[in-house]
DNA sequence: GGGCTGTGTCGAAGCGCTTCGATTTGACCG
DNA sequence: CGGTCAAATCGAAGCGCTTCGACACAGCCC
């Protein structure tokens, strides 16, 4: 192995001058900062991870701790992808660590010194991994909320605010029942449900307008069941349009959806919750708390409301919904 | 600053025991073990980087070498997810090396006794980057063409198959006139166009019909031009789907596509190029390849024929397509 | 020339991690 | 009960990094 001092004794100064190289803590020298870099070089020299001031070797990649298992492949793409673009901005590589199974993968990662910090994935088991990279001292942050409130810095798409929006959109087209299709509320995905319609619910209230909310795993047919039991419903705003499909031309629709950046495009005015953004905003708090700071402990990313002619005023959509079908709207941002 | 020692008075144990635990380098009952764990959480000790756990480690990371400039970023999402999945099963966590000016970054990667191999996407830099891996002694496949028969392995997608699939299916079916619209020539493609084009050519003479090919950037309707000058033509081939639409309806269509695992089905007979096989037979050659093995220096990943009723005899589609459009045909593997 | 100041480097002390032989502990056995 | 052995833990020495006061030297002012 070699050592500061060995560097120091090739390059013919004190070991404490090479400290000064390396860190920056200290003026050196032109001529001398030049011949001990060489001697580094020459002699192979890698300082240890603590001795990183200086841009002479910093941490290079960022982890992404995400499963394999159980989880929806094209949206984790997606944020994968916006992951990357975000660190390649920060002259990061990313390092996708897999292993659903133990925990060595993700020991070995947090024992790299390339590794600046980590962005974990919720899932089950989120929390065990997040422990054990507190236990090692790495900097992590969580896409996601089980951690919020334990001292880990989380981030997560703001569902709330997107029943929240859905309502109020609808409110100020003048809706006055409004029904909801929220997502099946089952496993993983059940906070996002129970998000949704707490923001739906709250939204409803404030605005005064009569909110029926359903779960989509309750019934064949939630839409129909939903329309029948609630005739005085003229608008629906549906988790994910696959459903929508089914719901006819005279209820206003506003789905909440993944954002469209990968390409699928939606007929409906929407409420976009962009994975992209997501993954963005998760990079820049780990690089801010890598770098010392001190994020706030849950940040939600807000949703983009996108207009398309899907919803209108009570009981007029017929008219335009069906150039709506070719029209290709627009984003708003 | 919390130390080491900190945590062993707080724990009422010696500093080595704290070492011990941290690094697991030595056994240390469960009950100490505990002990120590709630001083560090209680302390907030934080261990520097290098703490690692074992020394001895194999490489358990795979590289992907891959620009995110100037490419279609759904497209090396679908790719890279495939990869990752395809190394989850080799027990490789995946580094995705994205530096795009400069090599600095594949070298430090190149460095790590961590990465087992490399796989580098085809693209200006990739002959660059393969000679620096070739220099280091580090194994390296390359997603493309361009190396091959320069000692590199190669595996790409079999568009020459995809062009000869098409017309033989078409002609199968009776047809014998039998239009092509290629991909755009420009710029990374145009090894992709040739190709599928000298596939095309080479199926429409070994069948004994007449191949019309037209490249799509020359003209603003290149259907309509195409359609215009040859009437005898009833079947067209299509270098993806997105100008297919305008395809009258009594002309029958493959569409040479993507796979539709990422979920965007298309109502088109098609020959799809797996970008999943792809990445999953790239992974394989690695690994092979990293274990002493000499596979072929150039692997071709071959078409998936999927029915649908796009197309039919010649003259008689029409009746079909409109089923077509919601029937959600099958895929055939 | 003598004092002053600022820069660059040194050297030794200190700190925290790391290692390894020594020591303790407890289980097991005759 | 004493002996044996392995597991668990300790303690001190060692290593490499880190800090800080000291020192050398040049330039500058008087």
């Amino acid at each position: 192995m070699v050592t500061i001092a060995d560097v120091a004794r090739h390059a013919g100064v004190a070991p404490s001058t090479v400290f000064y190289v390396v860190t920056g803590k200290r003026p050196i020298s032109a001529e001398t900062r030049v011949r001990v870099r060489d001697s580094i070089v020459e002699l192979g020299y890698r300082p240890p991870a603590g001795l990183r001031s200086l841009r002479l070797d910093p941490p290079d990649v960022m982890a992404l701790v995400l499963p394999l298992r159980d989880v929806h492949l094209p949206v984790v793409a997606r944020l994968v992808t916006s992951i990357a673009v975000a660190a390649r901005e920060h002259e990061l590589d990313l390092l996708l660590v897999t292993a659903d199974r133990d925990l060595a993968g993700l020991r070995r990662a947090a024992g790299s010194d390339r590794v600046g910090g980590f962005l974990v994935l919720d899932s089950e088991d989120a929390g065990e991994r997040l422990r054990l990279l507190g236990e090692v001292g790495r900097s992590a942050v969580l896409i996601g909320q089980s951690g919020a409130g334990n001292g880990v810095t989380c981030v997560d798409l703001d569902f709330e605010a997107a029943g929240a929006r859905c309502v109020d959109h609808l409110a100020d087209l003048g809706h006055r029942s409004i029904g909801f299709l929220n997502a099946p509320a089952a496993g993983h995905s059940s906070g996002v449900a129970r998000r949704t319609l707490a923001g739906f619910t709250a939204a409803a209230m404030r605005r005064g307008v009569v909110g029926t909310a359903l779960g989509r795993e309750s019934l064949v047919h939630p839409t129909t069941a939903l329309l029948c039991a609630h005739p005085a419903v003229t608008a629906l705003v549906v988790h994910d349009d696959s459903a929508a499909e089914q719901v006819p031309r005279d209820i206003a629709v506003v789905a909440i959806r993944p954002d469209e950046a990968a390409g699928q495009t939606s007929p409906f005015t929407s409420v976009q919750l962009s994975e992209s953004d997501l993954g963005r905003r998760a990079v820049d708090l780990l690089v801010a708390l890598a770098g010392g700071a001190v994020p706030p402990s849950l940040t939600l990313v807000p949703p983009h409301l996108v207009q398309r002619e899907s919803c209108s005023l009570p009981g007029r959509r017929t008219a335009v919904v069906s150039t709506a079908r070719f029209g290709g709207g627009r984003h708003d941002r």
